[in-house]
DNA sequence: CAAGTGATGGGACTTGGTCTCATCACCGTA
DNA sequence: TACGGTGATGAGACCAAGTCCCATCACTTG
């Protein structure tokens, strides 16, 4: 694999990490974060996009989990059910390696507007691949629409309750998104 | 006002969208958006945080024209009213020179990374201004959430609906809200 | 052992964005 | 009319993100 040590891409996201929670994001060159990880600044971007995707690694899988879930849903399922299965279904990814660095990923972005910035657009497309899946099962566009925002929603919520909590994220996910419909519900009545 | 024509920042506004339409947000350089409007890059960056910055100039200003419809909606109202006050307080900064451009500002910002992630952040800093607002009124938590991120789907169909048929803005969104708020009936039956 | 492949190093280059200081227009006041 | 203050602008140095191109090295395969 690598020139001399294998994990690359590990040791860089690493590095960004602590980096980033000792002295601050924008206080932290990518040069740096290459050089601690004993690479360079060339072979960082051959990693990632730019300097904000080292901490949104995987993204893409999760939403790869939650449309080909919605997408095998069971026929009769509806719109509601098939987001849940989608949520349920990104399980697999939560670790308890990933839920270690968690919290302090999470304070790293909600540090900074860049990183709040990228996180939101990783949400939105989320959103959006959910919509379009919902839609291909001949769920009506506004609904789909609703339906996904909510899972999006929910998805957040229990992610954040699962850092707390530990366990299973497929019972938390399942748990909050129970929550949010019932919001839906006192919202409706 | 400017040391020699007024109106530097509509002026800005006006040189980027077009050079973005001409040649592509990533082909313009911030000196050169400057340099059509007859200033410079320094001026550029004091009229505005950032490259993208000029194309969502007055976010700010609909995020403090929705939470103050909802702090101000009558006391029997409930999180929905209230969230649908919002999205028609909004409609006295959307004129007919704005609606002019709204096309033009749209197909820049879908065809842009950078931009549509900007646009993504602005959409979730009106869905935490509307939650918090909410929430100062007694709306708990997770129901404050959801109706605020209903409001912000509405706001954005809304607003394509608006820049296609015009008119008044507040029609077109309450009408929008309705179709949201049927589309959460449907779900939930 | 030779050739090919893939990941890395290194450095030049453009541009976004910050910072500091000088300059000019305008306004009120003496 | 002259003066000083204020606010917006110009100019240029400077740093870091991100792109590009080419050389280099480890590892594999025949």
């Amino acid at each position: 694999m690598g020139r001399w040590e294998p994990d690359a891409r590990e040791r860089l996201v690493r590095a960004a990490l602590d980096l980033f929670s000792e002295q601050g994001y924008e206080n932290t060159a990518v040069a740096q974060i290459a050089e601690r990880a004993g690479l360079t600044k060339s072979t960082f971007f051959r990693h990632f996009r730019d300097k904000r995707e080292v901490l949104f690694g995987g993204q893409d899988v999760l939403a790869e989990l939650m449309t080909g879930a919605i997408s095998s849903a069971p026929a009769e399922a509806g719109a509601v059910e098939a987001v849940e299965a989608a949520l349920v279904a990104t399980a697999e990814t939560f670790t308890d390696e990933r839920r270690a660095h968690g919290p302090q990923r999470l304070a790293v972005i909600a540090g900074n507007d860049e990183l709040r910035e990228r996180a939101a657009l990783k949400m939105v497309g989320f959103a959006v691949a959910m919509t379009d899946a919902l839609k291909q099962r001949g769920v009506p566009e506004l609904e789909a629409a609703v339906a996904a925002e909510l899972g999006v929603l929910a998805f957040n919520h229990g992610y954040e309750r699962w850092l707390e909590t530990g366990g299973d994220f497929a019972e938390v996910a399942r748990r909050t998104f129970s929550d949010v419909r019932a919001a839906v519900g006192s919202l409706v009545a």
